[in-house]
DNA sequence: CTGAAAGCGCTTACAG
DNA sequence: CTGAAAGCGCTTACAG
């Protein structure tokens, strides 16, 4: 992979071709020749350059500014579907304000690590427990569906999410409602649970241990769900935590012939494809991806003195999954 | 985002600390000190280092070198399900040779730009048109189910892969198979179209426009799909070209009355979650992401003088969703 | 308005 | 085995 390509120019030899000093190409390919250079020599300097086919390369500049112009976006998984739409979010932003954004995989890479390299100005820090903070950490992470006091982060409303979906599936009749989630520990589902337990108390709902807790993939989720289902007080409506594991619900009521909604009520949470894949189209607590990426990026750009939160709204979107409660068999 | 941490240390405080040139810390941490620095001398640069948190930054290096140790990763789209294992494949394949992997949406940045300017040592294309080939290009681009002449690539054998689906479903019974693709005009739709077409032809099977094309989306898919289904004609099996489209196979045939596989069979491309959520479980083409991103990555790591092709095979894996044709109503 | 010079933090011949 | 020096391609005071 050597870069010593005849082909690539340098500012150098740009101004060589311009009969100018390189300084001026700089200022020129910078932006600040504004008020600096006059318009006929900015002309014969972007000309020389045209003709040579230059472009100022990233490195010098990185390395006179001490920034690289990169943020590193850390995600557990890269086959999660919700990284999808937070990575356009965060990219799109960053694009704005001339910033490139590095995908990081939690397990593959030591993101800290990166960072004292160089390698990236800031990290965001998705659904990922965070470093051990310290001065310097603390003004160059971001969390997102995270939440730290020592770092600036953002989360999606889930409190008022889950308020949501069980006024919702109270409304239509359901008193015996259960949740399917994941069990990894980390914050973002320990938080939707504990929001659906506190919607089910403000409900005056019992929770009864219809809880059904898996690993984050289909196999899991569909054996947990099963257990949830199988039993002779099954709830009549499920919220669920996660779009894979709303397909895991869905799967382990097909398996046990429990048709959705007349038999089962599903409300999911996150708004993925593998959500709108579904059928019958789930009622979902719609949760933006894109959004939270955006507002990611828009506080590491920021860069208060002290840590900032900002919160996501999340939205019930009415699918066909729920319904009015069967008349039990 | 100023780099002017007071916290972060270089080269030359070390050497200071340990008493030695700034030249003896550099090739302690680029690895190079075997025969050249002595071990007490290295011990005591490494201790020096760890006293201060010192860690090489990476612009120097790549100034020096001309390489920044990153390949671009272009895709069409973040949120194609796809997109996921591919970048998995490519990152882990990648970190092996100590290089990142830079995500990049082909619509929001500029690629050739981004490797013109430094940001990366090279590309891969991802089902994205090529750039016009360049001497310069063809040394560091590296395409993803695209072929052109002048840049290496891997593709899957779709090819092969639509000669399974046909056999399994002629060797079910199944005389009129009909075709669901994307129109998007990219290379690799139209490969597996035609390879469809070959592999019907070779099996001695009409055609007959039993074909629907749509844009890469869920709706656009299921519209498609219900045109397909609708007529009198329709086929009594259906080879998918992409996990999204058979998620909108599945639903057109589901609001037509249609169940899978009884009256409709049905043979997905793919293996992402998208299809993998599906109900009933889909026979299906299974293409490896994962191997796909990992032998671009080799062959971007092999530079060979002449562009050079690489085949991912695809694998039949039985599902619930192909079986004999029903008797017609 | 323009140019010569120093320096960002590394690596790499080169001299001892 | 070790160190002093030059240089990668930029940006930024500074002097004219």
């Amino acid at each position: 992979m050597e870069r010593s390509d005849s082909a690539r120019p340098t500012g150098l030899e740009v101004a060589r071709l311009a009969g100018v000093a390189q300084s001026s190409v700089s200022l020129v390919f910078s932006g600040k020749a504004q008020g600096r250079i006059s318009p006929a020599l900015e002309r014969r300097i972007r000309d020389a350059a045209t003709q040579l086919g230059y472009e100022p390369i990233h490195v010098g500049r990185a390395l006179r500014s001490g920034e690289v112009g990169a943020l590193g976006l850390v995600v557990t998984d890269f086959e999660n579907a919700f990284f999808g739409p937070v990575s356009r979010g965060a990219q799109e932003a960053a694009a704005e304000a001339g910033l490139a954004v590095v995908l990081m995989e939690d397990r593959a890479s030591d993101p800290v690590r990166s960072l004292d390299r160089g390698l990236v100005d800031g990290l965001l820090v998705f659904a990922v427990d965070p470093p051990e903070p310290t001065d310097r950490l603390a003004a160059r992470v971001t969390l997102l569906e995270v939440v730290h006091p020592a770092y600036s982060g953002v989360v999606f409303d889930s409190a008022d999410g889950m308020r949501q979906a069980v006024r919702h599936l109270n409304g239509l009749g359901h008193g015996t409602i259960g949740y399917a989630g994941v069990d990894t520990g980390r914050w973002t589902f320990r938080e939707r649970r504990a929001s659906w337990e506190r919607a089910m108390a403000d409900a005056g709902l019992p929770v009864d241990g219809r809880v059904a807790e898996s690993a984050i993939t289909l196999e899991a989720a569909t054996a947990a769900a099963r257990g949830l289902l199988a039993g002779a007080s099954r709830p009549t409506a499920v919220v669920c935590a996660d779009d894979l594991v709303t397909a895991g619900v869905y799967r382990a009521a097909a398996e046990l012939g429990l048709r959705v909604p007349d038999d089962l009520s599903v409300v999911g949470f996150g708004g993925t494809i593998v959500g709108e894949v579904l059928s019958p189209a789930v009622t979902t607590l719609y949760a933006s991806g894109r959004a939270l990426g955006r507002v990611a990026v828009e506080l590491a750009l920021g860069r208060p003195s002290a840590p900032e939160r900002r919160v996501v709204p999340v939205e019930l979107r009415p699918g066909a999954s729920t319904a009015v409660p069967g008349v039990p068999a």
